[in-house]
DNA sequence: GGACACATGTAAACAGTTACATGATTCG
DNA sequence: CGAATCATGTAACTGTTTACATGTGTCC
């Protein structure tokens, strides 16, 4: 339901046509509201069709510059102020945290190490953008700052989290040597009636 | 692509009816992946037909009890091991901040200071959920665990986050009146140039 | 004139949401 | 017997992705 919010936050910078919007999303949206091609065309042409926007100038090429309009302005106004964010959603790396139990823990802290790289990779490039915009003294730019400094801490929380949860993983299975540690000396001691023959439980705790 | 492996990974811990895993995932996994009635029945139908899970009982009510397959098993592993998870998504409360330039700023902090609670919620939510869980042994709770983890780690963040946010936008609304106020000392007396009034600077470091 | 960037659109498929529809068993 | 819970499914709609299709200026 928001693609036509990020649109219409675009066109109340500037107007523009759907060739320099796209250029936006991939751009400066890329990691809060990614978008395709067919998307952002349709999503103008409904959103003429509503009022919310226009198209202010035809230039070469076909080339259609859309403008908000003063209604488009107000629902975006409405949306920022009155709407309630959904908060987080889909998230498939934590998805797949759930079920790292099938497999060995060798390959669990493998995968979590590898999510704290990529964290610390993700990182790197929000740093290298940091350093490479120009931040002008527009209003867009203190708010760009701001989602941008979301994005580093978000970034350093994740990694932090992913090298946390490996160690996890380590003692955990330092736990499992011990108890089965503890059960093989238990079966050393031959009196004790009906004993699993290696260790492995098909069932139960 | 993911509703398939989150109901993979649920049938991997044990059989459930289609009904069952909706209540599994309205109560683990709704932070993470949520899912309709409808998807979860549709999913099951189309991961029989594939091979990757199996009715392995029938019950009273028309009751079908899902098993997962050792296809199933091994899409499962695949999908853990081997598919680079897609990274973040869309954001809609970040989208927000984006585009907090159009309201004032007094709008945009109470904005920024709204989602500050919200995380706070969101985080003692968390915390109550890891009083109130059984943490029985099973290889699943030390990874809910880690997973709950994430969350509070994250809600945390996005709290100071957003509470930092909020004086950022102060600060840029004092440089604003810094400049407002030296613009109008400049037009009083004509004669002298460009001075720094109170510290408050526009750019730089 | 050929490559490249500019520029717009459509169609099919997949994913997700909301609402509706229906029936069986259990418990008080 | 009536209500609650168990249990499955379908239909219509909205949103997203991928692929295709086409044409126009500009610069070397």
């Amino acid at each position: 339901m928001s693609l036509k919010h990020a649109v219409l936050g675009l066109l109340a910078e500037s107007p523009a046509s759907g060739y320099d919007l796209m250029k936006l999303f991939n751009v400066s949206l890329s990691n809060v509201w990614p978008a395709t091609q067919s998307q952002v065309y349709g999503e103008l042409t409904k959103l003429t069709t509503a009022g919310l926007v226009e198209v202010a100038a035809h230039g070469p090429r076909g080339r259609k510059e859309y403008a908000i309009t003063d209604d488009g302005l107000a629902e975006l106004r409405r949306w920022l102020i009155e709407v309630e964010p959904t908060g987080q959603q889909r998230h498939d790396g934590l998805l797949r945290t759930f079920f790292l139990g099938i497999v060995t823990p060798l390959e669990a802290q493998t995968y979590l190490l590898h999510q704290a790289d990529r964290a610390a990779r993700t990182r790197a490039e929000l740093e290298h953008l940091e350093e490479t915009a120009q931040w002008d003294e527009e209003m867009i730019s203190v708010y760009g700052r701001i989602a941008l400094e979301y994005g580093l801490r978000m970034s350093a929380t994740q990694e932090e989290w992913a090298r946390w949860a490996a160690e996890e993983v380590n003692s955990a299975k330092a736990r499992k040597a011990g108890e089965l540690a503890r059960r093989q000396h238990e079966e050393a001691g031959p009196q004790e009636e009906s004993r699993q023959p290696d260790g492995a439980r098909p069932e139960g705790d």
